[in-house]
DNA sequence: GTGAAAGCGCTAACAA
DNA sequence: TTGTTAGCGCTTTCAC
């Protein structure tokens, strides 16, 4: 059957040009802002524009230019009010710029990354800014690099790759919060996060890929350390990775006898998920476990208790690693920079002494 | 031997043509995966394109195509968990169909959405799924249905335009939440949005340029002049754009002698703020205020009481634009689609009868 | 200051 | 099955 030839060829600068009796490249000028025309030609071919409704078409603009004016970012979960937040500090920095973003989700998956990564590349991002799910195979990033296009690293550094990165202090941070744990007088303190390895339990350090997490890990142990806890390592808990994952790790972990009196949440999310298992475990906050998370979410201040957080400047570290980029895509050349931005710990109710001695 | 002036100029087609001594054509056709090509031609050129680490060039391939794959979204505020959700029934939708997501924030404004869609037309998106952020002006939108461009509408409909549009039974959940409210005992019930008006106050449903919450307000009002509510229009409270603001507006409301005994707040940003802000006033919740809000998000299950939700198929919502506009896109021509997604009320411990006769 | 023509990297007719 | 030749809509020399 045949379809209405319903043609909706867009207006071009040929179009434009017919109609304001100059040349192809005279209309161009004045479209596309570039070189020099007369103020009276350049009135009649914007009137001419005008006139016949043109809309310049990027697409072909990028082609000659080989520019897009986008910024293309990989964030592991958009949803986690951490990357939503840090991705407006990225937008309104690039809109101050005159760039735009193009979003993309890894979902923390290497393969989805590579496939991002592809897609925006393909789509000739002018840069990336990407919150790299491993460092164990970054051999995507390493081609990115050597492609030319610039590249910005948020929230994870990769020691084997230099370039400019923005993230926080994670071990400190951790740190510090273990040992206000500690202080208040626990020592079964769980760490728990996303992060998995194979085995699903944590043996050392050199099984974790996430370089924030890993940080944060010797933090914690450090703490646990300090305060003369014993092989801390088995209080760390990986593989929180969705929300029935998350409840059921805690689930579990409370229902052993010996179970933590403290836990350290690596994110809101989790932390919320924690929040939930323990009181559906029938157990309080903090009178039966003592809780404290990454990220000053929202929600945090409003619960009874309200949690103490490790309040991370998490628009800022968007809106850092974006300038950072944007800088060099302005072709200022400098060595890549690594910016550590400083958190502070938040305390509100959520941390107690623990009541089950041990 | 030495390295040149490594010339970052990206492998070709023709290159990858030349490397594997064949036609530029029959290389773009191996690459681009169309036409026919013998096996043995076609093991051949794909093993140069390996040599020389060929990478497609998307916006070449757009450019001839005039399909770039990509659906772009405009939604009011990527930050509001709702939209983030929704963002994700459309992306999975989109990815499961072969199509990317680039995505823009109105920030609610019409300015700022009249840009957005400039720049997405602008890079010749195959389609776009916007919230409409005002019925008022909606030129914008009318000119992409003329440029033939698809168009689906996500959460709010417009009803001068015939486009594929899925919504919630907005009216239908505000009613039957405010008559929750009006059953428990109460009386002066208000019903606080974000959306605004110029001179800040309700008059009447005509100054209300967003659907979906003019839907919410009709069902309010109905509900309550069901109840024999005198002037209901006084209870619908506007502006509570940002988190400050709501605050303010809350604050102010409960101050009053007059105040009001139940919320039904528009969406979970503003609930926690309201909920945030009765706590400061040294009000509970629900012995002193009632509080019912749009939205099953995340942490409304958390506080203390947990909050009573009207519960939104949000991920849902998004799935479904995504597969009308697909659908479409994929030449399924079909007159213009309005579906409705059923809300219901999910009970939790925020509602009460008014303790403060009246 | 303006115009003619080449070309960005790809796909799409049409030939061979 | 493969190659030749035009474009897509724009920018960009390079003359005039």
């Amino acid at each position: 059957m045949k379809t209405p030839a319903l043609k909706i060829r867009a207006v071009t600068v040929s179009d434009v040009a017919q109609e304001a009796n100059v040349s192809k490249a005279t209309a161009a000028r004045v479209l596309g802002n570039y070189g020099v025309v007369s103020e009276k030609v350049r009135e009649g071919v914007l009137a001419a524009a005008k006139r016949l409704d043109y809309r310049p078409n990027e697409l072909a603009r990028s082609m000659s230019t080989g520019k897009s004016g986008i910024i293309g970012v990989v964030v592991g979960d958009i949803e986690n009010p951490f990357f939503s937040l840090a991705v407006r500090g990225i937008s309104d920095a690039a809109k101050a710029e005159g760039f735009n973003v193009i979003l993309a989700n890894s979902g923390e998956q290497i393969e989805t990354e590579k496939a991002a990564l592809r897609l925006l590349t393909g789509k000739r991002v002018d840069g990336l800014i990407v919150t790299p799910s491993e460092s164990r195979d970054i051999s995507h990033l390493r081609d990115i690099l050597r492609s030319g296009t610039p590249l910005a690293l948020l929230d994870r550094a990769l020691s084997d790759l230099d370039v400019d990165t923005v993230t926080v202090d994670d071990k400190q941070a951790a740190f510090m919060a273990t040992r206000l744990l500690v202080k208040a007088g626990h020592s079964n303190v769980c760490y728990l996060t996303a992060v998995d390895t194979d085995e699903h339990a944590y043996r050392n350090i050199d099984q974790i890929y996430t370089s924030s997490v890993r940080d944060r890990i010797q933090g914690f142990l450090q703490a646990c350390a300090e305060a003369g806890i014993d092989k801390p390592e088995r209080l760390v808990r990986l593989g929180a990775t969705s929300q029935p994952e998350t409840r059921a790790i805690v689930s579990e972990s409370l229902r052993q006898p010996q179970r933590p009196t403290a836990i350290l949440a690596s994110d809101s999310v989790i932390a919320l998920e924690t929040f939930k298992a323990i009181r559906e475990t029938g157990l309080s906050v903090p009178g039966d476990i003592s809780l404290i998370t990454f990220h000053n979410a929202d929600w945090t201040s409003v619960t009874s208790p309200p949690i103490t957080v490790i309040d991370q400047p998490v628009y800022n570290l968007g809106k850092a690693v974006a300038e950072l980029l944007i800088r060099r895509l302005k072709g200022h050349a400098h060595p890549p920079e690594r910016v550590i931005l400083p958190t502070h710990i938040i305390e509100r109710g959520s941390i107690a002494p623990p009541t089950t001695a041990k």
